[in-house]
Formats: C-alpha cells, structure tokens, sequence
DNA sequence: AACGTTGACGTCAACGTTGTCATTACTATT
DNA sequence: AATAGTAATGACAACGTTGACGTCAACGTT
C-alpha cells in the first residue's frame, strides 16, 4: 500500500505538504504542487479512507436497511427502483452505501455508534421491529421511506399517498358500478399496508357505502397468495365483482386466479393493482393500477438524509406524501349486471 | 462516542486490558472480566470500526459493484435475488456489503485501493467495460457472477450455464415441431447473451438444422423491447412459429405483443423464456422458461470470494457453471400444421 | 534599521484501536 | 532458599491521516 509517507520520501517534501496536495487546500507553490502531484500518479497513491475517517470522524458512508423480518420481500421489484434512487443521489455526493439486509437480530443504531455510517435510511419498517431500539433516540440522521407510526411520529420520512391511492382505486370502481369489492391489503404489520384499508373505507364511507370487514383480507405481498385467495374468493355465494391488490405483483397473481376459477378479467370480474411496476401494462390483460413513483421516493429520501447530515437535524421533521395516479388499462371495466 | 480510554478509566484497569475483554482475547481475570464487561454495557461502548480497520488493515466489507453501463438493467429482478444470495452469506460472516450502483465512470479498483473493501464481487459485466483496468493486476480479492470473456479467462467467477439452457430450451422446441425459431438475445456486449446464441446455433445444428442469422434479435433486457420486436415479426411473410428469449421480462412482452398482433399463444406461436422469475408461473398463459437459480449463484459468489480473503489467492481459478433447467408451462405447444 | 506580513513549508499530536514487549506478583520446582 | 515459570496486567509504538501550530525566508512599510 502506498501512503503519504512514501509520497513524501520519493518527493522529498513532508507528509504535511503531500497532504495538501491531495486535499488542493492551502498554499503550496506550483512548482512543489506539480512535482508531489507525478509523483502520486507514478506510485499511483490512494488516500486510506479509514484512517481518513478516524480523523475527521466522518465514514463518508450512509446505511441503507432493510429488515431481515421483511427480508423475503426484497425480491420485490419496488426496492429495486427505491435503491437505484438512492444509490444515484449518494453517487453524485461521493457518499457510500452500505446495505444492511439484515438476516439476523441486530440493534440498528450499532451501525452508527459503531462509526460505520454517518446516517441511515430505513426501508419498510415493520411496527414493533425490536431492532430499532435507540435508532430515534441516538442523534444519528436517519430517514425513512415509509411512515413507522399511523400519525404523531417524529421522524423524517417520505412515502407515497396510499390512502389517497387507494381512495383514486375504490372511486375508479365505484364510478364503473362495482358495489362488493375486495380488498387484499397486504401482511398486516406494515403501516402502508394500515393506511392502504384506511383509504378503502374512507372511499366507500364517502360514497354511502357499508364496509363489509369479511371484504378485507391481509396477506403477503405475493402472486401465490393472490393467487390462491382469488380462487377460493370465487367459491363464496356472493362473490365480490371487484379485487383491489396492495400490489401489482399480488394483482399479477389473482388475475390467474380469476381465470383458473374461470371467471373472465374484466368481463366478470376487475381487478385493480397498485405500483404500477413496469410489467403491469404487459400482463395480460394490461393491468389497471396505482402508480407511485418509487425511484422519486429513493431520491428524495437520500437528498433529505444528506441535508440532515450536513445542516444538522431541523427543527421540524421533514415528512413528505408523494402524490399517486391512477393508471386504467384493461382490467377493470362495468360490473356485471 | 465511547471510546477504550472512557471504559477504561470508568473501570479502573488500562486501555489494553479492555481491548482484550472486548475481543475475548488473552487471559483477563475472571473478576476483571466481569467488571469490565459492566462498564461497557453501562457506558454502551461500541469498537470503532475504522480504529480496528487502520490498525490490522482490513474493513471487514465486501463491495458488489454493478457497473453503470448496465445501471438500468438494475430493475431487472434477477438482481434482487443475487443480491439476497450474497447479502445473506457476507451477514452470516460479519461482513459489511458496500453496494456500488456506479453512476459514473470510476475505476473499480479504487474502491480496493482505498482500503475500503477486502474484496469485490462484480454483477453483469460488460466485455470492454475501461474501468475494469487495473483490477485483475491488483491484488484484490474478486470474484463475477458473471464470466467476462467467454473462455480462457483466469478469472473467479460462478454463472449459469447460458450455453447448455440455450440448447435445453430449442431442443423442446424442436420435438414439438418447430423449425423457424427466432431468438431474442438480449444487448449484444453481454457475455451471457452471446453465449445463449451459441447455445443456440449448437442445438440447431446438432440437430441438423441450418442457422438463419436474420433469426438471431439483440434488444434490450426489456418488456418493451419483447413486446415490439414480437409485433414487428409477425408483419413478415414467413413469420417463426416460436420465440425464444434471453429472459422473462421480455418473453412477458413478447406474449402481449404476439396477442396484439393477433396470434394466439401457444395455439400460433411458442414462447419460451429464460430465468423463470416468480412471476413467470402467473403469466397468461403462465410462461414455459428455462430456470436458472440466481439466488445460489449470489450464494456461490459471497462464499467464493470469502475463500479467497481468508486462505489468499487460490492456484487455480475457481469458475463454476450452475446448471439450468426445462420449467414446462403453457406457453409452447405442438407447432402449427 | 526595525518591524510586521505573508507564503511555503515542516513538526508534532491526535483520532481509537491492536501488537509487541515489559513488568509485576504469585506459584511450583529443585 | 533460590530459581524458573506463569498468569494478569500495563506502557508504548504503530496504523495513515489531518489539524494546530511553529519556523523561516522574502518582502514591504515605517
């Protein structure tokens, strides 16, 4: 390995002055500057990042975690498009990114007490992860990109209007006549998943409809699980004339359940998904869904942590709803009858 | 920040001593031991991480690196699951996974250089990619998920075995009947994809078959892509009666395309595609494809590559092939006529 | 001529660890 | 009783870098 002491001798100038050469800071004549600097890229010198940071107490790094209890939903295309948004903002900012699919039982914040990391964001955090004891109360900067509480929480985070979403999906199917729509919400411990039936009854409410609580289901965000769900839906005598997904992977999933337990998408029954991942206009039929704008939601959560990070923690947590759009393909059309 | 010298003088022995209660080192006095231990779960001491790392020169990270050229293949969900393979084997070794999305053009081995990684596992490398210079020279341990010449090159690498899931899926092609069949390869500078072309040129002409280059289509790794190409084939007077393709996502395509076009899928044309993602079963008609086990090779690649950190270069390269498989589903059927 | 000012460096300590070696005190062996 | 051995601990340097401060020559000002 090559250091600013090798440098030095091979130039005959300090390591102080090498220093500043590398850094460009304070005056060092022109002439010295040249001659440290062919040295550096005759040796090809690299500065050692940890000793870097043992000094200035900065890792130039930002943690990136997912929770090993939502571990198997990594698969799930949307951490794709949120981490390519992360991990473009961090680029252009020469920070780092350390990810964490944590796979085992580990206290968050050990990350940054430990000086890993200058900041962290977390992705999908279950409500009651015991791992994020002493997270909000150490004085790391941290962002999420899902809310961790229903409402009164302090943090910073940014996450897309699923209330709202769901309410665009509800009123799309109202407007077509459908009056027994199910609701297959995703697992129960995400609040996005909370703020997703939030909506639905809103919507119904707002139209002078009953919810029906046999109507909502909770279950993983997975094609089989819609799948098998939309089939056995269809045994019941009144089935419901309308599915909305928590996602488009479990919407993907329940338009193969429809067509098993031979029912026609949309003649017979709708089907409305929410993502909007880049296969739903593919499947067949086009998916009708909800987009939200995820790679959007990476970036701004990495420009709110950065912020953090070199302004300091603000007065007021930063907490921004990205708005969504509803996107009508071929899967949803009038209810029957 | 808690540091040795804060638990240390809290508990009234030296630094060292601390140094070797955390680190379980050396013998310590069992009544030290006990005190010590106390203090740091009183004071909430955390080892630093860049400390240890200047001291005995390793960072304890691996750094995956997806080269930027590639970056928009990264919604690709084969990445997920490699991904998840090589997080879940460097947590289970307490190794840090410093995921390099690059955005810009960056010679990899800095990352080595700098010490801020022990080692690198590269995801889809390009053939030709300039900021690959240097790293084979140097010292650093590393490890392709991909093969990055198609033969004699001395480097590590786990990948599946494209040529042979090639062949697999023309061969039932052939036994249903088929003898014009387009391949839709994927980008032309991937080394994966050109071995999927050998691939098929071997088991057409082992077969007995001659090879039309007008049938060989390199197009993105996109559902667009599928979906227009497949469109604008059925416009030629002797359209191919199936489709083989470089992945999922874009055999999806490929059958909305084919349905636009007005061909019905499997009855008129076969398609078949190549990963078998967890959507593939939930296509309409749920996709025949060719698997290929992504999650094991990221496994495969992480334990490799801790190999080479741990016991140092090996002498000969490790390069092992997974082999794929046939997943039969509704998509190709017997040919027409 | 005496005095500040400035540019261009260098010296040294510090960051928080760990490795090497030294120092005790106590126990076992002859 | 003298000696060797060992268990438990500490002092100190080192890892590669940066920050605080010091030095020294050259120059301009009074």
């Amino acid at each position: 390995m090559v250091t600013l002491k090798d440098v030095a001798r091979a130039s005959g100038v300090s390591i102080k002055t090498v220093s500043r050469v590398v850094n460009g800071t304070a005056e060092v004549s022109a002439e010295t500057r040249l001659r440290v600097k062919g040295v550096i890229s005759d040796l090809g010198y690299q500065p050692n990042t940890m000793a870097r940071s043992l000094v200035n107490g900065r890792s130039n790094t930002v943690g990136v975690i997912i929770p090993h209890s939502v571990g198997y939903i990594f698969s799930h295309p949307i951490f794709n498009e949120v981490l390519r948004g992360i991990a473009e903002v961090l680029a252009n900012n020469n920070l780092n990114l350390l990810l964490h699919l944590t796979y085992q039982d580990i206290p968050y914040v050990q990350l940054y007490n430990q000086s890993r990391v200058d900041g962290l964001i977390f992705m999908s955090v279950l409500t009651g992860d015991p791992n994020m004891d002493g997270v909000l109360e150490s004085k790391s900067p941290c962002v999420f990109t899902c809310r961790i509480l229903e409402e009164n929480n302090p943090t910073h985070w940014v996450d897309a209007d699923f209330v709202n979403g769901m309410e665009q999906a509800v009123e799309h199917l109202i407007s077509l006549g459908h009056r027994r729509m199910a609701l297959l919400a995703g697992p129960r411990n995400l609040i996005s998943v909370i703020l997703r039936v939030k909506g639905y009854r809103q919507a119904l409410m707002t139209n002078g409809l009953t919810v029906d609580e046999d109507n909502i289901h909770y279950l993983d965000f997975s094609s089989e699980a819609g799948h098998d769900l939309a089939f056995e839906l269809m045994k019941k005598p009144n089935p419901p004339t309308a599915i909305l997904c928590g996602d488009d992977i479990m919407a993907i999933g329940v338009i193969q359940g429809l067509q098993e337990a031979g029912r026609r998408v949309p003649q017979d029954v709708s089907v409305i998904g929410f993502d909007d991942i880049s296969l739903a206009r593919f499947s067949t039929p086009p998916l009708t869904t909800i987009r939200q704008d995820t790679f959007r939601k990476g970036q701004i959560a990495a420009e709110t942590l950065i912020r953090l990070m070199t302004k300091g923690i603000e007065n007021s947590p930063f907490q921004q709803t990205l708005s969504t759009q509803l996107i009508i393909r071929n899967t949803t059309a009038l209810a029957p009858g």
